[in-house]
Formats: structure tokens, C-alpha cells, sequence
DNA sequence: TTCAATATATTTTTT
DNA sequence: ATATATTGAA
């Protein structure tokens, strides 16, 4: 142990040593946090204290896995099998099969995915016949979520008339119905939503004393890492676990937390302190990950925030080269700056595909890289997005699975009770429906006994429904004999699953078959590495709650070497040494939809700063002028973050780059100016400078040689060194509109105009940036 | 009931 | 632009 501990340093020292009471850790980005959680266990348990006794909440099952690997490696395998290790979903689904008893839940409950919630709302919506405009499934479901995360259950709900009357104002008065009636579908159908998952593991530690005591003397020793992640319900859970012991050690860091979206509530790591007595406080601040360079722009960002806990990330590592920002003409050119810098940086300085990463906002942005890359022959994975085992024809496979194992799964059943095509329609299922919502029965049972039910089916229907039910019940007999991978092929083979894309003979058909055998072979390695396990039901719901919790960074098939595309949220946690952070735009990030509170703005900027720190060596940024959104070449203006960086850590890289990757640059950008449209430069840098008129462009034209003008040369006339733009100047901004120029200040690239727009707001625009037209 | 054509929404991030 | 949902004809 001593061996290992060397490898710390003081600041990390501490909290690994201390080993009892509660504590927190605030770890600044690249600060070794994930080092200081591994050794504290390490330690812990050469202390004496039981793995049985401890356990570590991560955000992800990747870096349990990962971090579980490096205690095993410290005190051996069989003694970190013990420990209780992963995200909060898995640990409690876990324990919530065992307790499901408790809460008149089956043990192999389903779990039901967001697409899966999203369908029974929808239909919910239907049956109780409102309108579906009015009434967005989406909107529905983040709604309950919230609540469920606050603990506002339906009784809750209806207890509480501010909420009531929130929705009700909102002329969507029946959204408590809903939530009353997505509740109990999911229950009649034994299955839990993610949120339930933490909301039904509250109702059983507050419910059931004896098992709170259970597992509180349980878990002597808690830790959760990325506590600035946690919702009110995953507060509420750790609390009540440590409860007895108080024995709580929370990691995370405030400046990184990206996820109130979704019910993460900041101020738990805000108020650790007041939770406990005698909370002891560590901070790490000296980062072990990037340049100094990369550290000092990040802190300057994040230093615009408000809201935050005093702490100092500094390094001292290398200077490193300056963040390079570029500027492309369309988000195809950018694809194709991304691959050709990678291309040329790994020939340059013997680097690999797996030392980049390129990392934006919105998943819909991987497309344009990874043309790019592709042509380019440069190995990439996306990360994210649809996952594997989201796309249809895997989650019709799992359907089947699901339904054997527990057959009240009604999403299960209505997805493939029809698929492949066996004759029962839309209006078979609709009546099925109101049966089974009737006899309160579940769709299965409305199936099983047809023939006893007064259900309105004509008799041809009637056999199909029986041959379902039959064929189902077989596949639950083989399921008690049967290993999953043996029930999976089997299932696939009968049910003529694999002959529907057989014929189909479409290389989307094709596509879907190879993914159908890639999912066999993962039941198979699932089955393979689940030997000890006695029981083949077992296997099979282990195997399914994986995959239900499963994350698209949880598995890493195929050649490791590639670069690394995916959103920001997904990198949290991950390094790479050259990072590229794309669609550096306003509306786009900061999203359009972030902007318009102080705080959301905040979590933007958090985001901002998690995308810098995961670079190592050098970060690059891009942003476009004009981009593919909605099928449509939207105009682009540079992101404010941009700006935000301290001026001296960054490198704007000349539009001479502009003519490499797009010839077409159109010409005819600065000929049709109007006389007063004009537009300010950053005046000894072109390099950012912003073209306007975008629309009248047409980029696809191929300009003839001579239009070819260098960018540089056409602005002179409308530079704001011309003294066009004075105090008391009416000048219009594409977003805030028209307004007037009260101040002009700053010299260079920091030339500001302060001006106070008609809506009343008064903003201070970096003229570099600004895209104003003067009206007079 | 099924298939094909048309309409509509989608792009904020995820366990 | 693309995927899904809805509608209408066979």
C-alpha cells in the first residue's frame, strides 16, 4: 500500500487517509480525483474495512468498471469483487430486485427506456383523448421526470394546488391525470422508468425501516464521485444510507456540472457543508492533465460565472502551444479541416487517431465530421447518439426477450405483437387495450383468456392472438432450460424475425440482420461470462438490465485506435491530447435554448469550460459562418465564448485556410453591398473577421478565378477604423435589432460598443464579433 | 389490415 | 434532410 500511496501527492494525500466521517473533495479538472477515489478504497480496505461494507456511486458503469479494475490491481481480485461499485440506476435496480416484494413489484421488473415512456404517454394522451398539439409527449415526460426526481409523487401532486395551477396556467390542466395514469400503467406492467429507479428506491428506505437499517449498516463507507451531478433524489438516498455511520465521502467539482437539464441540482455540492457536523474539506487544485496554456483559458472562461466555489486550478505543466481557432465557411468545410489537421498533425509529429477527439454540442453535428474523416481513410467512432441498442431492430429483439421474462411488459407487447407481420392491427390492439384497462389485467392476460373475455375480435384474429400467446408461453418454457444466448437465437429463428430482413435484401436490411447476429454474439459473451451463475433466468434479466443501463461508452468494441467524436456531456471524464470542440457558434453553443436565463447560460459555460479541460496538448476551436440546420444554410455568427478566452492563449488562424477547403468561396459577398451596410472587423486581424450578406451568397456557385479576391482586401471600405460608427449611431444587430450607440471603447480586437437595443437592454458587443448594420 | 404517399417535427445535452 | 406519424387507397 505504501508502494502506492507515493504515487500521490499531499493534496491528494489527505483525503485518501482520511478515513472516517464526512467529507468532501472539490477536485478541479485533471486534478487525479478518480486516483484519490481509487487509492481511499485501496486504502479503506487495508484498514480492514469489509468491500462489503463500502460503496462507491459513479456516473457511469465505464468508469466503475475502470476504477474497480485499478483496486483489484492494488489488493487483488477477489477482495474488489465485493465491493458495491457503479451508477446510481444499477446499484439500486439491483437492489430494488431484490426488495421488489416490498413494493408489490416482480423481481425481473422491467425497465423501461425513455422511447418506452415516451409510447405509453402518447397513447395515454390518446386514450384519454386529448389533444395532442396541447398535450407533447415530450414535454409530458419531462415533466413527470421532474417530479419524480423532487419526490413529487401523484398523491404529492395532487396535494400540492401551486402545482396544479402551474400546469392548469399552462392550459394543460389534466397533466396530473396523465402522470396518475403513466404510473399506474408502469406498475400494472412491472416496469420501472429510469427516474423510478431512484424514486421507488426512496419510497423503500422510507418506507421500511427494517430495510433502511439493512442497508445502512450495510454501507459503512459511502462515496460518490461527480456529486455536483446528483438530483433531489439521489441526495435523498445517500443521506438516508448515511444516515447511521456518517461515513459519506463526496467527490466532484461545481465548475463541471452539466446536467440541472435533467435534475441535477447544483447546490448539493454547494451545501455539503451544512449537511453534516465536522464536514472535513480537501481541494486539489493543481492539474496534472494540460498545458498551461489550456488550464489559464479554461479558468478564465469559467471565471465569468458567478456562481461557484472559491477554487484556483493551476499546473505546472508545460506552456503549450496557443488554442487555435478557425473559422470555416460552412460545416462541410469544417468536417474537412478537422480530418485534414488530424491527417497532417499525426503525420507530423507521429501521433495516432486515438489521440483526438472531436467533441459539439448537438449529436446532429457528427454527420459533417464524420464524412469527412471517412474520405479521408481516418478510423472514428461516434459515441452516443442512437445506441446500439436503441435502433429498432435491436429493440424488437429485446421486446421478445423482455416479454418472456416478464409478460405484463406492455410496451414490450405492443411493439412486436405485429412484427414480424402476423395480421393483428392497430384496431385488434386498440380494443385489446380497453380490455385489458377494463378487467384491469394486463394486455398478455386480455390475450390469454380471450375466449372467457368479452372482447370484440373477430374469430380469425382470435386464433392469430392465441398463436402469439402460444408461441410466447413456448419461449417461456425453453427460457427455464435454455441459456439467454440459446433462448435469443432461438426466439429470432421462430418468431421469422431474421427472414423479415432476409427478404428485405436493402442494405438497410442487411445492416439491420448484422446487427441482429451482433447482438447474439454479445447475449453469447454475456452468457460466457456469467458461468457461475446457476439459474438461465438470472442471465437473462442480468442481461437485459445491462443493456437497459447500459451506456454507448460502456462498451468498446472494435479497433480502439480512432478518433473520438461525441457531445460534450458525453466527455466528461475523459482526456485526449488534441481536442477539437466544433460549431463554436451563438445559438448553437450556447445553445439557442440555454440563453435565456443567467443560470442556464451558466451551465453553458460549464460545458465550455468541461470541453477545454479535457485537452492535453493542444485544443483547437472552429466555428462556421454559415451551417446545415433543419435541411437549411443558416447563417452562423462566432460563439461568445470565444471571446470569453483571455485574448493572449489563443491563435486565430488566417482565412487563407478558407480558399484550401472551400474554392467556392463566393466572391460576390462584398460586390453587392448596399452603401450603408456595413460591417466592423477586428481591424489588425482579419482572421475573425466576419463576412455579411451571407444569403445573398450562393455557395455553390463556382466563382470564376478573377472574384477570387483574398478576403482581406474588400473590407477597407467598411472597417470601423473608417470612423463610420460613432456615439449616437441607430445600428441594427441581427438578433437584438435596432438600437443606439451610447459608447465606444477598447482599442484592437477589444473595440466595444456599448449600445442599448429598443427592447431596453443595454449589451456591451465586441465589434470584432457584432454583425451590425448602421442605419443613421 | 396493409401499404404507400404525404405531413410533421426535429436539434440540447442522458441515466 | 431525415425519421417518424398520419392519412388514404387497395
Amino acid at each position: 500500500m505504501e508502494k502506492y500511496l507515493s504515487q500521490l501527492n499531499e493534496a491528494q494525500l489527505a483525503p485518501t487517509l482520511q478515513k472516517d466521517g464526512p467529507m468532501i473533495v472539490i477536485a478541479g479538472a485533471g486534478s487525479g480525483k478518480t486516483r484519490v477515489l481509487t487509492f481511499r478504497i485501496a486504502y479503506l480496505m487495508s484498514q480492514g474495512i469489509d468491500p462489503f461494507n463500502i460503496l462507491a456511486l459513479t456516473f457511469t458503469n465505464k468508469a466503475a468498471r475502470e476504477m474497480k479494475g485499478r483496486i483489484a490491481s492494488i489488493v487483488g481480485d477477489s477482495e474488489a469483487k465485493n465491493l458495491w461499485m457503479g451508477t446510481f440506476h444499477s446499484v439500486f435496480a439491483k437492489i430494488l430486485r431484490i426488495e421488489s416484494d416490498r413494493l408489490g413489484y416482480p423481481s425481473n421488473f422491467t425497465i423501461y427506456d425513455t422511447q418506452d415512456s415516451d409510447r405509453l404517454i402518447s397513447s395515454i394522451i390518446k386514450e384519454m383523448g386529448l389533444d395532442k398539439d396541447v398535450y407533447k409527449y415530450k414535454q409530458i415526460r419531462s415533466r413527470i421526470s421532474s417530479y419524480k426526481n423532487s419526490l413529487i409523487t401523484v398523491k404529492a401532486y395532487f396535494n400540492n394546488p401551486e402545482l396544479m395551477e402551474a400546469d392548469a396556467a399552462a392550459r394543460r390542466p389534466r397533466i396530473g391525470e396523465i402522470y396518475q395514469n403513466y404510473v399506474e400503467r408502469c406498475f400494472k406492467a412491472g416496469a420501472m422508468d429510469f427516474d423510478d429507479l431512484l424514486l421507488k428506491t426512496n419510497e423503500l428506505l422510507t418506507r421500511f425501516p427494517d430495510v433502511l437499517a439493512k442497508y445502512q449498516d450495510r454501507f459503512r463507507y459511502i462515496l460518490v464521485d461527480e456529486y455536483q451531478d446528483t438530483n433531489h433524489s439521489q441526495y435523498l438516498i445517500v443521506r438516508a444510507l448515511a444516515d447511521r455511520f456518517h461515513n459519506i465521502c463526496v467527490v466532484g467539482d461545481d465548475a463541471q456540472s452539466i446536467y440541472a437539464f435533467r435534475g441535477a441540482n447544483i447546490s448539493n455540492i454547494l451545501n455539503f457543508q451544512r449537511d453534516y457536523d465536522d464536514v472535513k474539506v480537501f481541494r486539489l487544485e493543481q492539474n496534472y492533465r494540460s498545458t498551461k496554456n489550456i488550464v489559464n483559458a479554461a479558468n478564465s472562461v469559467i471565471d465569468k460565472n458567478q456562481n461557484k466555489l472559491d477554487k484556483i486550478v493551476w499546473t505546472a505543466n508545460e506552456e503549450g502551444p496557443k488554442i487555435k481557432v478557425n473559422r470555416l465557411m460552412t460545416d462541410g468545410d469544417e468536417g474537412r479541416y478537422v480530418a485534414s489537421t488530424i491527417f497532417e498533425a499525426k503525420m507530423q509529429h507521429q501521433l495516432q487517431s486515438q489521440d483526438f477527439a472531436v467533441l459539439y454540442r448537438t449529436n446532429a453535428q457528427s454527420r459533417a465530421i464524420e464524412d469527412a474523416l471517412r474520405k479521408r481513410d481516418i478510423n472514428y467512432r461516434i459515441y452516443g447518439g442512437l445506441s446500439f441498442y436503441q435502433r429498432k431492430e435491436i429493440k424488437d429483439v429485446l421486446s421478445y426477450l423482455r416479454l418472456i421474462l416478464n409478460p405484463a411488459d406492455e410496451e414490450a407487447l405492443k411493439r412486436i405483437i405485429n412484427f414480424p407481420a402476423r395480421g393483428i392491427g392497430q384496431t385488434t390492439l386498440d380494443r385489446l387495450v380497453v380490455a385489458a384497462n377494463a378487467y384491469d389485467i394486463s394486455i398478455f392476460d386480455v390475450i390469454r383468456r380471450i375466449d372467457e373475455l368479452d372482447v370484440k375480435v373477430n374469430s380469425g384474429t382470435r386464433n392469430k392472438l392465441k398463436d402469439f400467446a402460444t408461441m410466447t408461453e413456448s419461449f417461456q418454457v425453453m427460457n427455464a432450460n435454455a441459456n439467454a444466448f440459446e433462448l435469443a437465437e432461438h426466439v429470432v429463428k421462430v418468431t421469422g424475425l431474421i427472414r423479415e430482413f432476409k427478404k428485405d435484401g436493402t442494405p438497410e436490411g442487411i445492416a439491420k440482420m448484422e446487427n441482429i447476429e451482433e447482438l447474439l454474439n454479445g447475449i453469447k459473451d454475456f452468457v460466457e461470462g456469467q458461468v457461475e451463475v446457476a439459474d438461465a433466468t438470472a442471465s437473462l434479466s442480468e442481461f437485459l438490465e445491462d443493456v437497459a443501463l447500459a451506456t454507448d461508452l460502456d462498451s468498446d468494441k472494435g479497433d480502439p485506435n480512432h478518433v473520438a467524436l461525441m457531445t460534450i456531456h458525453l466527455a466528461k471524464g475523459l482526456e485526449f491530447p488534441h481536442v477539437f470542440i466544433v460549431g463554436m457558434e451563438e445559438d448553437l453553443f450556447p445553445s439557442a435554448m440555454s440563453m435565456n436565463t443567467r443560470s442556464e447560460l451558466e451551465e453553458e459555460r460549464r460545458l465550455f469550460y468541461v470541453a477545454l479541460t479535457r485537452a492535453e496538448k493542444q485544443a483547437y476551436l472552429t466555428y462556421t459562418l454559415s451551417r446545415y440546420r433543419w435541411g437549411k444554410l443558416i447563417d452562423a455568427e462566432p460563439s461568445r465564448f470565444i471571446e470569453e478566452i483571455d485574448e493572449q492563449y489563443l491563435d486565430v488562424i488566417t482565412p487563407l485556410q478558407e480558399q484550401r477547403f472551400n474554392p467556392m468561396l463566393d466572391a460576390s459577398i462584398f460586390g453587392d453591398i448596399e452603401p450603408n451596410k456595413v460591417r466592423f472587423a477586428k481591424p489588425k486581424s482579419p482572421k475573425l473577421q466576419k463576412k455579411s450578406n451571407q444569403k445573398k451568397a450562393e455557395p455553390f456557385k463556382i466563382s470564376t478565378p478573377k472574384k477570387l479576391k483574398p478576403v482581406t482586401k474588400s473590407k477597407g471600405s467598411s472597417n470601423l477604423f473608417d470612423g463610420k460608427l460613432a456615439v449616437g449611431n441607430i445600428v441594427n444587430h441581427q438578433r437584438f435589432g435596432r438600437g443606439e450607440v451610447l459608447k465606444i471603447e477598447g482599442v484592437g480586437s477589444d473595440l466595444k460598443a456599448e449600445i442599448k437595443f429598443k427592447n431596453g437592454d443595454t449589451k456591451k458587443l465586441l465589434l470584432r464579433f457584432a454583425k451590425l448594420e448602421i442605419l443613421g
